[in-house]
This record gives C-alpha cells, structure tokens and sequence, in this order.
RNA sequence: GCCCCCGUAGCCCAACCGGCAGAGGCAGCCGACUUAAAAUCGGCCCAGUCUGGGUUCGAAUCCCAGCGGGGGCACCA
C-alpha cells in the first residue's frame, strides 16, 4: 500500500496542508461542547479574553498557542474540554479611536473582532466557536446591570463623594491603575486630585475573605502572583487607641502596627485633607486657621510624585490643639502633616519619633520631643551586631562600635526589636509580649483594641466615558437612588448620533437627552438617568460563569451549568492581570458564592502565567523599531511552526526572546516529522509487538512521562523529547530495521499525537498519510506498555568519598549487600581505595554506591 | 526599605525525592549526497552550575550571606 500519491505530497507544503486542514476544522467545528448526555470528565481550560485593538500580535500567539497546548492535552487524556473564546470589547482605545476618526466605537470594535476572529482561526486555537460572546453585545452587559443591581441590594454598591485621580487634559476620572508614577497613562500629563461623587464597590469587606483564601490556591497561582495579591490587599495588624482631644466631645482614633510604643508618643499627626484635621484647625485661633488653610491648599497643589517622594523634606503646621495619652494623661500637641494620609486607617498617627523613622524625622525638622521607649541594645533578638570573641557588651558600647541610643542625634529611628524601657506596666517585655499587653489594657480600659487595616480601597466603578456598561440607576430630582427593576434591563447605550464623546469631565451619556430624561417611576416627575459607565473590569469580573451558558437570555448562567464546569481548572493569561482582573473575579465569586449563586469561592482553581515576547532583550514597540508582526512570521514559517517555537523556547512563565528562538528550526523539525509518517510502510492494523525493542522502548517511555510534563508545564521539554523521539525513529528507518518495521508506525502515530498538541495542522496531516481515520485531535495517548518500561539493566555509580570512580551495569532489582560486594571488587575502585580502608557504606541500589574511606 | 522570581556550554534551555552535570534546539565546524548550491542525512566541538560559607557519605538541587537581572508594594502609621 503506497500513501503518498501525488508528487506534491513528497514535500511538506505548509499553505497547502494549512488550507486543507482549516477547511476541515471549519465544516466539522470539532471543539465545540454542546452533547448534554457526554459522560465524559471534564475540564474547563479558560485563556484571558483579549481586547480588540487591532489584529493579534505576538502576545496573544504565546498565550493561545500554551492555553491550547493544556486544552489539547486534556482531550488527548479522554476529557471532554471546554475551551471557550471571546472578546472584552468595552473600554477606552475604541472610544479614543472613534473620536479620533469620527467612527462610533461599534464600527472599529467589531471589525476588529471579525478581524482577530479569522487569525485566531488560521491559528488553529482550539476554541469551541459556538459559545463566543463580546461584552459590549446588550446580551451580554444586561448581566452587567443585573450583578450591578444585585451588589446594590446587599449594600455593596454605593456612592461616596471622595477625592479621586483626576487628568486635567483628559478631562476625566482615572483609576488608579491608570495613574503610572503621578502621570497620566495616555496623555503623561500629571494628574490631580478632584472630590467627586461616584460609584463604590465595597471590596475591602471581602479583604479578609481575599487574603485568606490565596492560602488554598498555594502551589496552584504562580507563587509571584499570590504575593503580588497579598502586597495589594496590603493587611496589617496592630491596634486602635482612641485619644482624648481638649475641647472635644469625641475621641480620636488612630491605627497603629506598634501599640507596644504608646509612651513613647509625644505628638498627634493628622492628614490635613481629613475632616478632621478642616474641624481641629476650625476650633483654634484665626491664625492657626490661616497657616493650616495655607498649609492644604499647598498640599492639594503638590502632585502624586513630589508627595511620593521620600527624600522631601517634612512639612506641617501646627494646630494648637491638644489630645490626651490614653495611658498618661500627656499633653499631645496635633499636626497637621501630608505624610498621613486622609484615606488609610483613620487618617491620624499616633507619633513615637524615637521608633518610627517618618514620626523622627517630622520631629527632628519641628524640634518636637523624642522619647525612647524600647531598648534595642538589650539582648532579646538577633537585632544586635555581631560581637567578635574576647570583647563583651560593655567594650564594646565604649569602644562606641554599638548604635547609639539617641535617634535625635544619629537620625535614625530605634525600630528594632528590644526591651520596653519608660513605659511603666510594660517594661521589661519584649516587642511582642508589650503588644499582647497594651492591647489587653486599652481593651479593660475601653479605649482601644486590637484591629487589621489594609491598604486595599475600595473600587471605583464609575466612568464618565461613553463606551461601557450604563449603570442601571435613575435618579429622582429629590436625589433618590431608584434602581431599574431587572425586568425593564438591559438598559441600552444610546446611539452615538448627536454625543460629543470628547472627554469633558462628564460622561457623555449626560447629553443624550432622550436617554437620560425619563420619568420618576414613583409619580412620573421628571428624573434623570445615571449618566456614568461602568469599569470594564466589572464586564471581565464574571465572564468565565457566562460561557457555561452565553446564549441564555433569562439569566447570567445557569448554576445548573456551573455546577458542571466550574470552577474554571485552567486558567492562561499573563502576569499583567495578576492583581486587578484576578482580584475582581475572586471578589465577584465570593459575591456571588454568598448569594448563593455558585457553589464555589474561588473562580480559578489554577493558573498559568506565560511570560512576555520581546526582541532582542526588550518589550517590542514600534518607537523601540523592534517589533516583530505575528502576520509576517506566519507567513514565513507557518502557523504551526510559530506554535512551537512558542512551546519550545523555555518554561511558559519566562519571556521569550525572538531573537534568541529559531521558528525556521521549529519549521525544519516538523518537516522532518511529517516526512517519516508518509515513509511508514506498514499498514495502520500492523501488529506492533515484533517492533525493533530500542525504539518502543523510547517511544513508551514518552508516553510514561507526557502526562507528567505537561501538567507540571513543561511543554519545552515535551517537544525536545518529540524531537529525541523522531531522531530515533530516523535512525531505525536509516541504521536499523527500516520502515517497515512496525516500531516505526507505532512511534509515528505516538508523534502525531504528541504534535497535536503544539503543530494541529501537521499532526493532522500525518495522521491521514499515516492511513488513520477520524482526527488526531481526539485520537488518544496509547497506553505505554510497562514491560517496554522496566529495564532490563541500569548504570550504577560507585563513588570514592563522593567522586565517581567507576560504573557497572547492574539489575534494576538487585539488593545492597550484592551491589557493596560488586562495588569493593571493581577495579575503579581497588586503584582509588589504594591503601585506604573503608570505614562505611552508602548503598542506594540500583543508582548509586559511596565508599567512604576512614579519615 | 519590605516581599516574590531567576542566574547551568557562544546562545535558548534539560537534569525526578540531594546520587554519572546534558535531553532537545540555535549558532559553529567536518563529512555524505549533488556538476554545483539549496534541501536532506550523518558526525564533531562546547560548561563543572554567579560568588563565599554551611548541612551531608554525596549539593546545580537544601540552608545562610553576598553579587547580578527581572518584577510587585512603599511617607500605608
């Protein structure tokens, strides 16, 4: 029987096999999950979905090549996976293209959809096609609106007037992840800060929640991103304590991580932009009203980047008024100071200068006293210097080579562990037992307790721009929030006819007035819908729940579906998400876990993270002029070649290096693959078993270890053991028994299915030149054959006191005492021992034998 | 300042629970085939694992301290 027929099929024609393949892929749609009686396990292997700016580039080529690498593999395993696609396709880059061209952003978002849709499609990414959806479709965004209204039901929804990042060229709101180091992330101007009232979600509620559980997702989320989560939600612990302010009626309450210093304060701070510090200053003379109203419009000035930086000196003015030491009584005098901040804690500071760098330096520059009240020279902890043998404390505290105890003098604040000194009931105790204590007295004296505080705000979701989700509020003329009843959703973006979508610093959904004017539902008086949009990080919060069911049109998804596939067991994208998109999601499940919507409360049970493509040591850009267009090496070296070349350059979570990968190698090796399945001469029902030994042997071993590779993501080393794996097949077609031998079949059909993984189209091809029918895609790893496994023998290592000095081949089943005897009677060994004796043995049979010689 | 990764041949990278430092590729060199070149096939060359300590019979692997690179958080009380 002669499989290949035409003269073309002799050489591997990339564009030929490509078009053939995608031909097929697009009549039999073989990835799409619809079967409801499928028996099968199941697997959710989900990949970020991308933004339609434009065609997809390098990036997306890394990250859909590794994401279908695992959903392949999954199907190979005999799961049926679920492998959904779609598009985040709200947010600004349309809006700003549109006003840029005149376009209504749905023009220039959905052509690039189409166009991205058709890359993705030649790129052979295994998506299941019938389950795609875009969230600025009404189907979807209505969802939205529904989480939205469910959010503001249970109080987790609401508006707060607040000081928020605001871009004066721009004319609009900024989250903070669009704020990069004080300027504006597309216009680099720097930005301000303006009060505005806008919607909330109340994520820090869920802090806690979102800290603790990253505990269960250990070993499972790449461990950089789990302490990226951990440093956002930015927990700290320590204790309130409420002071006594003259004058005034309520205590202040401040936080602080070191309670155990509390005689050591010797002045209050609080943040001039805080209501507190605008009431202190209100009750004190006229002249302290006009330095500190000096003072916060000099502060409200100043930008993001001069507040941040830590060599500027410390500024203040002084607000004559005093508060009381819980525990002493003392005297406070309070400071208004830019170094607190309004939003963290409760805005105000204890102030212990002799242990907090930031306090000493404030009270260094004001000539405010410092008093120490932990001896960090006392021996409790390894804080102290090392002290060189023969020398005692005391030397050395003459010799002056110890820290001195006065940080007026040196500067430096004593922040140290030590042992509590000037602090009547805690002196004596070290750091920790003086927390534990003070606590316990300001708790008995009802004037503080222990607390948490976290640097995690809550998310802003309100946008003044035009391409987003409206919010489904109407707000009644006395200021009632009314929220649409979920029956009257979705509520529709307008068109664009007749907007001025240039950013104005209010949302251009405000001019749309047929839109906004509508009737109070109570009595039909005039009412204004809200004019703002909502982040696209809500439309990306939950996307993963609506490909269990995307064409529902009575509800978000079905749980009954989410019971099914969720959580999400796989999920691929890069490290750029690691702490927003990731802690959304993790917040809207737990949201809706506590509504008892999902069953489960975390959305991804594991994660990958590929690394970046970069060229020639730096992110590609077209003003670096080293930008690599995926369109052109696709067309160079073939879709299946750039897939590999993805696979193969290094572990995933590294960047890849254009320069330093060869796709023309990728090329040439899959060349050389698709040629050995068309020079197989035994027919598809050959009888393997006779096959050349050697070769079975290799080819079992890789079905033995894949599974293993590639869950723990060693898909580089899958392909260089594919590679191993084809050379050996080379060298019995050439060297050895030849093509016919039934070997060769077998390890050919083990390459295609192994390549169906990385290079679809050539593995496709092999498998029907190689006579097999039905697609590759789902034809199964054989199962290795384990008497093929076991060895028949093994190198064994016998060392000298740890050096190899000679080697034996022994049974795999062979016991110590033989394998010590074997060992004392090599030759290696006699000529190393020389007339040394052994003093002891370590046998680890069969790998390793160590004569140890007596000293 | 605090925290998380990574440092192995000229380059990209392997090396299981600590046990022969090398699987695979790129580049280079040599050879076969060819009138020649390309393609193809075969072969060869190449490091003692960033540095210094420690643990161990034995360390690329574990621990400590540095150095170099990447990343996150940061006047966060």
């Amino acid at each position: 029987m002669t499989l290949q027929d035409t003269p073309r099929d002799l050489e591997y024609d990339v564009e030929r096999i490509q078009a053939k393949w995608l031909a097929v892929w697009e009549r039999t749609r073989p990835f799409s999950v619809s079967d409801p009686a499928d028996k099968r396990p199941r697997k959710y292997v989900l990949d970020m979905f991308p933004y339609p700016s434009g065609d997809l580039h390098m990036g997306h080529a890394e990250a859909y090549a590794l994401g279908d690498v695992i959903a392949r593999y999954w199907r190979q395993q005999g799961f049926t996976v679920l492998h959904p696609i779609g598009w985040d396709s709200f947010g600004l880059p349309a809006e700003n293209a549109a006003i840029k061209r005149g376009l209504d952003p749905r023009e220039w978002t959905y052509a690039n959809i189409e166009q991205q849709r058709t890359s993705m499609k030649r790129y052979a990414a295994s998506f299941d096609w019938d389950r795609v959806l875009h969230t600025s479709d009404p189907e979807y965004y209505r969802w939205n609106q529904w989480l939205f209204l469910r959010l503001y039901e249970k109080g987790l929804a609401y508006r707060k007037a607040s000081w928020v990042n605001w871009c004066p060229f721009d004319q609009t709101v900024l989250a903070n992840e669009q704020v990069i180091d004080g300027r504006c992330e597309r216009c680099d101007n720097l930005v301000t800060k303006k009060q505005l009232t806008q919607w909330y979600f109340r994520i820090t509620e869920y802090a806690d929640r979102l800290l603790d559980d990253l505990n269960q997702l250990e070993g499972a989320w790449p461990s950089k991103v789990l302490a990226m989560q951990r440093n956002w939600i930015g927990r700290s612990t320590g204790a309130e304590v409420d002071f006594e302010i003259e004058g005034r009626d309520q205590r202040v309450t401040v936080f602080t991580t070191r309670p155990d210093t509390l005689f050591g304060t010797t002045f209050m701070v609080v943040a001039p932009d805080s209501d507190l510090a605008a009431e202190l200053a209100a009750g004190s003379s006229a002249e302290v009203r006009m330095r500190f109203q000096d003072y916060l419009e000099q502060t409200q000035r100043s930008s993001e980047i001069d507040r941040q930086d830590q060599s500027r000196e410390k500024t203040g003015v002084f607000l004559d008024r005093y508060a009381l030491n819980p525990v002493t009584g003392e005297r406070l005098p309070i400071w208004a100071a830019d170094y607190v901040l309004a939003d963290y804690g409760h805005g105000a500071v204890m102030a212990v200068p002799a242990h907090d760098q930031r306090d000493l330096d404030f009270a260094r520059r004001f000539g405010l006293p410092v008093r120490v009240v932990v001896d960090t020279n006392a021996p409790i902890t390894g804080a102290l210097p090392v002290i060189p043998p023969g020398m005692s404390v005391e030397q050395l505290l003459e010799a002056g080579d110890l820290p001195t105890l006065d940080p007026v003098a040196t500067g430096e604040a004593l922040t140290g562990d030590g042992r509590m000194i000037h602090s009547g009931p805690l002196d004596g105790l070290s750091k920790q037992n003086a927390i534990k204590r003070i606590i316990q007295l300001l708790e008995e004296r009802g004037v503080g307790r222990a607390a948490k505080t976290y640097r995690l705000r809550d998310w802003l979701i309100s946008r003044q721009r035009y391409w987003g989700t409206p919010i489904p509020i109407v707000h009644g003329a006395d200021g009632a929030l009314l929220p649409v009843p979920d029956e009257q959703l979705p509520v529709l973006l307008p068109p664009t006819e007749g907007l001025d979508l240039q950013p104005q610093g209010t949302s251009p959904l405000g001019g749309a007035t047929g839109w906004v004017e509508v009737p109070d539902p109570r009595d039909g008086s005039p009412a204004r819908r809200d004019p703002d949009t909502m982040d696209t990080f809500v439309d990306s919060s939950w996307y993963f729940l609506r490909f269990l069911d995307p064409h529902d049109a009575e509800r978000a998804f079905d749980p009954k579906e989410a019971e099914k596939w969720a959580p999400v067991d796989q999920y691929v994208g890069g490290v750029t998400h690691a702490i927003l998109h990731l802690l959304y999601a993790r917040f809207i499940t737990k949201v809706l876990f506590d509504l008892g919507y999902v069953s489960f409360t975390e959305p991804f049970s594991a994660l990958l993270n590929q690394g970046m493509v970069i060229m020639n040591g730096s992110a590609m850009s077209k003003s670096r002029g080293n930008l690599v267009r995926l369109s052109d090496q696709l067309d160079e070296h073939g879709v299946d070649a750039i897939r590999l070349t993805m696979a193969f350059a290094g572990p995933p979570e590294e960047d890849i290096d254009w320069a330093d990968v060869s796709p023309a190698g990728s090329a040439k090796f899959l060349a050389r693959a698709w040629r050995i399945s068309g020079e197989v001469t035994t027919a598809p029902d050959v009888e393997w078993k006779g096959g050349d030994p050697a070769l079975r042997r290799q080819a079992h071993r890789l079905l033995a270890d894949l599974p293993g590779l590639i869950e723990a993501f060693k898909f580089n080393v899958v392909v260089a053991r594919l590679m191993e794996l084809v050379n050996g097949i080379r060298k019995t077609i050439d060297q050895g028994p030849g093509a016919g031998d039934p070997a060769v079949r077998e390890a050919a059909e083990i390459v295609a299915v192994g390549l169906s993984l990385f290079a679809p189209y050539t593995a496709e091809d092999m498998w029907e030149r190689l006579g097999r029918e039905g697609s590759v895609a789902f034809a199964g790893w054989r199962k290795p054959d384990p008497t093929l496994l076991v060895q028949e023998s093994v190198t064994c290592i016998i060392q000298v006191d740890g050096k190899v000095r000679d080697r034996i081949e022994v049974p795999p089943t062979i016991g110590a005492p033989e394998l010590e005897a074997l060992a004392r009677a090599s030759a290696g060994v006699i000529r190393a021992l020389g007339e040394r004796t052994v003093a002891s043995v370590i046998a680890r049979p069969p790998r390793v034998v160590n004569l140890v010689t007596a000293a």
